[in-house]
DNA sequence: GTAATACTGAACCATATGGTTCAGTTTTCG
DNA sequence: CGAAAACTGAACCATATGGTTCAGTATTAC
């Protein structure tokens, strides 16, 4: 196991749930409480509770109790981190295919 | 548990370990046998076996038997459809802050 | 004051994950 | 042929995940 950029491992974990990257998009319209969320995804409050958590440890989701109620709403993290990633994965790949191309290019130049 | 997008959640799910996104750069890199992979990260070949095989699972590697050596190279995604979902999320928050931005501009206007 | 609402934590369950070892099989090298 | 190299699969292990139920506590509504 690898020590650093722990934070990519809990944020990709967290994406990795079909759940939680709809309550992501959700909350991304407006604030929700956890019965608000635990209803759309017809899921116990308990259930949703942890998901919530999960998100909230990601950093990508932050809560705060207000009476009985607990308001959830995106934030601090954008997943700037997470797309920078996968952006340096594609830039890597695009250079690749691009040395690939140049040999080609040589290989016909020397073979015509 | 929701039924759609499975494609996302075994990507994200590949992504979520440290050790398979530094074998994802390094494939980036050149192609390399499990023996190469296992000796970079210092693990058995059936540990670094079951991780290629998650990331196989993803579609982010592709491997091929020539003799008694598997070669792992990357493809055929391109991690595109993880890039969007992030885009369409912050592009979503962004919408969100714009519209934050216009009611309290309002807000200054009704009570200056 | 009583009842309903909203959450919380503990316990439980089945399955998945990230490793290992061990015992093979297949290929290659000398 | 015999030995080494490269992989493979099964079995095992500890821990995590994605849920549930049940038994609370704290707030709010009537």
């Amino acid at each position: 196991m690898v020590q650093f950029s722990r934070s990519l491992d809990t944020s990709f974990a967290a994406l990795a749930d079909p759940t939680r990257r709809d309550v992501l998009l959700r909350l991304a319209r407006r604030d929700a409480s956890i019965s608000d969320l635990a209803g759309a995804f017809e899921m116990t409050l308990t259930g949703m509770k942890k998901h919530v958590r999960v998100l909230e440890d990601a950093g990508l989701v932050t809560t705060e109790k207000v009476g009985r109620v607990r308001w959830c709403r995106l934030g601090p993290r954008r997943l700037d981190r997470e797309n920078e990633w996968i952006a340096k994965y594609q830039s890597m790949l695009e250079a690749r295919y691009d040395r690939l191309g140049e040999f080609l290019e040589r290989t016909r130049e020397d073979h015509p």
